[in-house]
DNA sequence: CTGAAAGCGCTTACAG
DNA sequence: CTGAAAGCGCTTACAG
């Protein structure tokens, strides 16, 4: 079933019909019409393929990230598909696994598959997998590779807002002796999120304690061990911020295990707010990774790049606190010693107490909000 | 950059160029290593479109899922992609965001991209939404979808011996009062899980209690109202089983904020194995519903649906009870007043115990695959 | 083992 | 407003 046969039993060319197909104006109504009637008894659909080598462009984009597994990425997923299928673009996507060897090969294959552009939202990028793709000019977007800003297109992650909200939340709450979980050094990503932390504490005139930053890996796992250290510190921090969501599940779990009550004995904050941090118990106060603002500058800047190779100045995108429940005020009895909170471990609250705690959070957040909506808005620009 | 190019620059044939690319035997050594040479000087890259639109297939699979934000698929969208990459397909993937209607439309955009075959592993499908694809003769599987078993290839979800085994496990550690939180009716999946869960009871001689069964929305949030109803009972169950993983994570909530102890006072099972499931605290004991396994029986039909019209019987995966933290043997005290049990409240423990408890658990799980896995291995077929 | 040529199903500049 | 025809970049039956 083709373009010809249609054209047949409609008694017009197959130019006519192709003008149907694409809406192009200059066809007179009534045979428009006509056509559209064989073209549905028929049940023609066209073949895209054809079209695409015709017109040289695929309406195909790609998408590589690192492991659709994390739960970082669903949501940047979806608001990117969401996008391109909008505007009538298919996506495909692939995945390295974490392995920079392999980015290589997903360019290629996207390559191959002529899809019209690429937008790369691994951590890490070796700008010589780029190679295939800037070989036949594709339109390429990264995300946050600072030091590929003046190359390529980019969406950057400004983390000292966050990091800066976090620390003023708890600088409000009574908290001076704020830890952190870090990841590896090696990740600039961690890096970076640790350095932002360092600097939050500067600008609120408070101490960066080296012995309340534990380094660990990026897991439940990591975070846990990490909290497990800061613990069994004598003078121990009455609150810490981690790196990701998933090392602050950990950090709660630890705690539980020690009988130190969260929010009561102890605040936590975590980064990326993961679908996981609403489900956690106490809900986590986190600073929200924007994901779908991502997808929204990243789809934006490839059909930038389509239409012109002139590189405009790389999106901001800014990281902001979200207050849940792991968060409150410092106890009186703060620096007390290990054994004194152990015994004091007593995840029961009672049902009232906890509602006026609540009440009390949601108002605060929404304050919050207001008083860096019109900075966050400028930002967004 | 094109075919004709490399042809003439290589001083041989389109031809010769195409059979070296596609590693067809009949060249002579030494032209197609010649003929490689200048493809890589060149950067030639082959057009897809062209190729696909000359062979009448675009080794492009659709895979159609409800909701990417939903932490069942990412783990499915992964292993098909990955099965895909191997045979050198690439997965456009879409969503229907639950919405009926937009399967249709779905299947219209893949179909329209001339996809060679598309898997629909929504939990509703209707069938007319797939009239497109039938029209074109694209091969098509579905997921667990009893209706349409005997006109469409399909991957069955056998829910019986998943509750079996978390029945069996209660069972096995002294709970006799055991109840469910389930899903709306109107949904299949949830009832035919409800189904399983009733049928697993009685095979084990136990007690359909009416009163313990309390149906809910599939969030967090229903399965926290439905486990503070079933702790509200006068004489209520010492474990519960769970429609989804989600409903657990409520139903743990409700608990801590009960001051009831998971699992020392209240035995928890879930359904899915969620990435989370890891995660809670304690961490829950699922069934798993294996995901991987359903992307490989959906990727192989597909494959075969490609060769040949044939209908097979549809291939059957089996959930499994994954032992984690969240049962224990159920307490001395059984069916206390709910006041005993708030006053007992108490999550502390002390991890020497918690090791040991660890270490009984971890030998059970093993037990159990070995006594379950030749039967597995023989549905699995 | 290699080449000349037809043709996959479209779109679009050109002509009328 | 409509049609005849070229051509997008490949693959493959056919001929040698």
């Amino acid at each position: 079933m083709d373009i010809q046969q249609v054209a047949k039993r409609a008694k017009v060319s197959t130019a006519t019909v192709s003008r149907v197909l694409n809406r192009s104006s200059n066809v007179r109504e009534k045979t428009s019409a006509h056509v559209r009637r064989i073209i549905e008894e028929l049940n023609y659909v066209p073949n895209t393929n054809a079209r695409n080598l015709r017109v040289g462009r695929t309406r195909l984009f790609g998408l590589i990230i690192s492991d659709i597994n994390n739960p970082f990425f669903p949501e940047l997923i979806d608001a990117f598909e969401g996008l391109a299928a909008e505007q009538g673009i298919e996506v495909i996507f692939t995945h390295t696994n974490y392995d920079p060897r392999r980015l290589q090969n997903c360019v290629r294959r996207l390559v191959e598959r002529n899809v019209d552009a690429i937008a790369i939202m691994t951590s890490e990028v070796d700008e010589q997998a780029l190679q295939e793709a800037t070989k036949v000019q594709l339109p390429l977007v990264l995300l946050n590779q600072r030091s590929l800003q003046d190359k390529y297109r980019n969406v950057m992650v400004e983390y000292s807002r966050g990091f800066q909200e976090a620390v003023e939340h708890l600088r409000a709450l009574g908290h001076t002796a704020i830890g952190f979980i870090a990841g590896p050094s090696h990740l600039r990503s961690a890096q970076r999120r640790r350095e932002a932390f360092c600097l939050a504490l500067k600008r609120c005139s408070l101490e960066v304690c080296p012995e309340w930053i534990a380094t660990t890996d990026l897991r439940v796992e990591g975070g846990k061990i990490a909290m497990q250290q800061l613990l069994a510190l004598g003078h121990r921090p009455t609150a810490v911020v981690t790196t990701n969501d998933l090392m602050a599940v950990g950090a709660l779990q630890a705690a539980h295990l020690a009988g130190v009550s969260v929010p009561k004995d102890l605040s936590v904050i975590g980064f990326d707010d993961l679908p996981i941090a609403d489900m956690t118990f106490p809900a986590l106060t986190t600073i929200r990774l924007p994901r779908s603002e991502i997808a929204h500058h990243a789809f934006i800047s490839l059909l930038e790049g389509i239409r012109t190779t002139k590189v405009t100045p790389c999106p901001v995108v800014y990281p902001r606190l979200i207050i849940r429940q792991s968060t409150a005020p410092v106890a009186r009895t703060t620096g007390g010693s290990r054994e004194a909170k152990l015994s004091k471990g007593n995840f029961s609250r009672h049902p009232k107490t906890l509602f006026r705690t609540l009440k009390r959070r949601a108002s605060t957040q929404v304050e919050f909000h207001e008083r860096h909506a019109g900075l966050t808005r400028v930002a967004q620009k």
